[in-house]
DNA sequence: GTAATGACCAATA
DNA sequence: CTATTGGCCATTA
């Protein structure tokens, strides 16, 4: 259930952890959506890519430095990736006003923009 | 040497 | 709503 890793994995993490710096206090991310900003390594099959890169990006979190925030970055239903510190994570994003239903956060609301992109207006949540 | 198993996602059934 | 499938590797025990 894996299928490959970027060739230079430290290269790919760098460039992850760079993202997830830019992720402001409140927003949120998706695995998808990082993996989507970061061009396809030259010498990777683009279909290899499109399907492996969301995992490089959560393993690029798995191991990421203290400095990122790393809580920010859910999976593509908006929900934390089942794992031992799920509730940690949980955890910390409500000291940031990130509200949960079932579980779930409402990426219509809180997904973050892009970088160097203004966050767009808040629109009203659907909950 | 084998075997288990990972912070994913989109499309189906 | 849940479950399954394809994608088909590296690391660790």
């Amino acid at each position: 259930m894996y299928f490959q890793d970027p060739p230079d994995k430290q290269a790919y993490y760098t460039q992850v952890w760079a993202l997830a710096r830019q992720i402001p206090l409140g927003r949120i991310a998706t695995y998808g959506q990082l993996a989507k900003l970061i061009p396809a390594p030259s010498d990777i099959d683009p279909n290899v890519y499109r399907t492996s890169s969301p995992r490089w990006v959560g393993n690029a979190m798995a191991a990421c430095p203290d400095d990122v925030p790393w809580q920010r970055v859910l999976n593509a239903q908006g929900k934390i990736s089942d794992r031992r510190g799920a509730a940690r994570q949980k955890a910390l994003l409500q000291l940031e006003d990130v509200e949960f239903l079932n579980d779930r956060v409402d990426l219509s609301y809180y997904q973050w923009a892009g970088p160097n992109m203004p966050d767009a207006p808040r629109q009203p949540r659907l909950f």
